[in-house]
DNA sequence: CTGTGGCGATAAACCGATTTATCAACTGGT
DNA sequence: ACCAGTTGATAAATCGGTTTATCGCCACAG
């Protein structure tokens, strides 16, 4: 039971496997209706099917672009990413090769040599958190980066606009009266990147908003988990009224799950008595939360797609921002936010 | 700027392309320790590296192994078993090519087609929950099921004895002293293999245990998110003492999240005053709920582990139970069990 | 001197397609 | 009758390796 190949199809056609393959690939300009129609129905009759190994070695193109990804498993959001590259692949006609390094050094190197020698026609890097990546040694050109950026640069990236998503996050905090915002920053996490920048778009609006920034405001959780927001929460709550936030800006989500903890140990309701604004919009959490909570959604699908579309070529590589793409970060509106509560309540309509 | 072939080689270190194919695939039983140093070297010096596709073709293996998922996006803790497959491809020289059909039959086709042509060494099949599903036409012989088992069978599998599960779940309540445990069993969910095992092995428990089940201490949410469980639990928990469950097996985690919510709102404590364990062990919420939750987990990794290692020949397939092999889920405790309250102390050492 | 066997190495076939160069037959114009 | 051009089709080269069959040479036994 041999596969049934190109010579196959010619045979019972009666014609050369060079006519099969001019028929099959649509270079049919110089051949008539006929025989092209006889080939085509020989073909899908015996079950034809090309052997794409041996086309891809006369071509030197596979239709194959290969993922590679520090981690996966550890932060399951970031799958989209991958669910998204996959389908823009398949849209095109292009397959997948995954290929986890979990961030080892050798592992990339080894990953890279053996993707080249298959002759993938491209290659996407992945991160699961936004960081600044060593190059692996014989990366190809081309090659794109999702939620992470080269080193050297020289490479199209994407990455999460997270200046922009924070200050919507507080910008919604602002809107609604509050002055005395707290953001709750992650502490020695490998996530430097996303922590500076969403910590500078909170203070970008509060200066906007003309209010003075309270450094005492911003605590750092020792790790961004729930029970870290729990300790960092209680820590802003546990101070006397004048000095305590009236709304609370979080690294993640998981941070905002503890401070929901924390103000309900103490009493306290949210978003009556306590604001509280997340970031990633995670699933299963974010919106299942009591209240459901209003945070930043990091665009995973969005940056998959828009990676995978550059490495094939429909979507044309960033100039500018040394070839790095921001991806807007809507603000996910639910129920955990709601103006400060009238503690000292203010003389109501004093002129002017 | 041409790729190095073995043919420059061969030129470079004066020999025949033949003999450096045979040194640098230690066939080198004929050759003579100079020769096939010097072919070493020179293949180093140059940088040759081998092209995978020519030597597929004539080999007629390509050292890859298709992973077919149905979805992987909407069930982030899946992943697990995508990174398992892809670390035992990688153990063992093999490469993971990643396709997701969303369930779509005729993706799935066009997906099996494409793969076939494209020479993979095998396919593993993996559904996110556990189902029968149509095996997709052309699957080929000897495919490996993850997480599902194919309609006629015919085929190996691997599933999460969610039987054994539940009973070691229900057991530890038996254990605690309960004897009013209810099941919050999933609704219409897509479901029906999980729901209906851990029902079963709830029951078999409390039979084994010489407790007569309790027929309306069994409710169904009617989704399994903490809404869901939010409903069912509260349903359960406002009935009568006497008619109320001291402790609440869980369909999954999200529901024992709504668990805990509703048991909250009436003032229970968990674990003093109700005892609650889930499934799952989904990362992000068992651990991170306060009190961090009894549950049972889902063996993922192991789960992927298993698929690939069967069709890579290094684990023999299954022959008895149909080809389908039962991974353990190993119960994870936590802190959401205690003895059931003693509302009605009960007279103490009453002898014998 | 001849036949046998091992050693070192290679020429050539092959994997299954694509692509280039070529060819035979026919048409039509001169 | 001869050349040019078109049509329909194919032989052969190619992609870059692996594998089979063979070859020349030398040592050694008969």
């Amino acid at each position: 039971m041999k596969r049934v190949g190109i010579k196959d199809v010619a045979r019972e056609a009666g014609v050369s496997p060079t006519t099969v393959s001019l028929v099959l690939n649509g270079q049919s300009a110089r051949i008539p209706d006929t025989t092209r129609d006889r080939v085509r129905r020989v073909a899908t009759e015996i079950g034809y099917a090309p052997n794409s190994v041996a086309r891809s070695l006369r071509t030197q193109r596979t239709h194959t672009i290969a993922l590679i990804s520090d981690r996966i498993a550890t932060t399951p959001f970031a799958v989209e990413m991958v669910q998204a590259a996959q389908d823009v692949a398949r849209e095109h006609g292009y397959l997948l090769l995954l290929v986890n390094t979990d961030g080892d050094h050798d592992v990339e190197r080894e990953a890279v040599d053996a993707l080249l020698s298959r002759q993938v026609d491209g290659m996407v890097y992945a991160c699961m958190w936004s960081q600044v990546v060593d190059v692996p040694a014989g990366l190809p050109a081309g090659t794109v980066f999702l939620d992470g950026r080269p080193a050297g640069g020289g490479f199209p990236a994407v990455m999460p606009d997270d200046r922009a998503g924070a200050m919507a996050a507080v910008q919604e905090l602002v809107d609604q009266g509050h002055t005395r915002i707290a953001y709750i920053d992650a502490g020695e996490e490998p996530v430097p990147i996303a922590s500076r920048l969403r910590h500078e778009g909170y203070l970008e609006v509060l200066r906007r908003a003309g209010i003075e920034p309270d450094p005492s405001l911003r605590v750092e959780a020792s790790i961004t988990t729930a029970a870290g927001g729990v300790a960092a929460a209680g820590e802003l709550l546990d101070r006397p009224p004048a000095q305590r936030p009236t709304a609370i800006f979080c690294f993640n989500d998981r941070v905002a799950m503890g401070a929901y903890r924390a103000a309900r140990h103490r009493g306290l309701e949210i978003p009556t008595d306590l604001s509280v604004v997340g970031y990633d919009d995670q699933q299963f959490i974010a919106a299942e939360l009591d209240p459901p909570l209003t945070t930043v959604a990091l665009p995973h699908y969005e940056m998959g797609r828009w990676a995978m579309q550059v490495r094939l070529g429909v979507l044309a590589a960033p100039t500018e921002n040394d070839g790095v793409h921001l991806m807007p970060c809507p603000l996910i509106r639910r129920e955990s936010v709601a103006p400060p509560p009238a503690q000292h309540p203010a003389p109501a309509g004093d002129g002017e």
